[in-house]
DNA sequence: TATATTAATCAAAAATAGTTGATGTAAACG
DNA sequence: CGTTTACATCAACTATTTTTGATTAATATA
């Protein structure tokens, strides 16, 4: 999903298909747990395997949730080695969400 | 769902079934379409035959997703006679959405 | 009172989403 | 090279959500 920067040009049906997107990443413990572990993070990012510590989570259930939250665009990938690093997309969520909201989820 | 003008007041886990909650309920173009005719509509309220209609949906449809966002609080009902009129609690959208975003999906 | 209208609810079916353990692939390291 | 580590992906399975066509209950109307 592209960022919606531009979301004043996409037609009606568009919009609400961008929102019901956002809305389904964000619509899950998991995926928010996810997102507030990273942002806690020292460095603002984590890879699959400090989620899965820190989650106490199996790391095929952290990828298939990963998935979900880069294909929405909330999270960003970053490729160091083996490590896969995620990072949030902070333009992406503020799209969506409230200040309050923000500060809650992350 | 209680409304959530004391959301700083739940633990962090409570805090994040609520969003959580509040995106599921949103996560779905059917329910954003309710809500968006509901807000278009001269009164600000539906009743389920008028949504029957404007959306051309059937009314067990209709009726399920109602109750999927009344349950999330995001919509009000007022009983008059047989009709259910349906309203925004835009309270409740507010404690979670952008300016932007309630601008595009209101 | 009999009939029509409105809408909630139910049970069964269909469609989606999430979980799990295994496999595959690429980089790191001895 | 062979081995280990990190992680994506897959297929089978389970669980949840949505759809559908009744049925039911309550109100309105003839």
């Amino acid at each position: 999903m592209k960022l919606m920067n531009a979301i004043n040009e996409l037609s009606d049906d568009q919009a609400l298909e961008f929102y019901e997107n956002m809305f389904n990443a964000l619509a899950d413990k998991t995926r928010l747990k996810i997102v507030k572990e990273i942002n806690k993070s020292p460095e603002k990012n984590l890879c699959v395997c400090d989620l899965e510590t820190v989650l106490d989570l199996k790391q095929s259930k952290i990828s298939y949730h990963l998935k979900k939250l880069v294909d929405a665009n909330i999270l960003l990938t970053e490729k160091h080695g083996t490590w896969n690093y995620y990072r949030i997309n902070e333009a992406q969520i503020q799209v969506v969400l409230s200040e309050d909201t923000c500060c809650r989820i992350l």
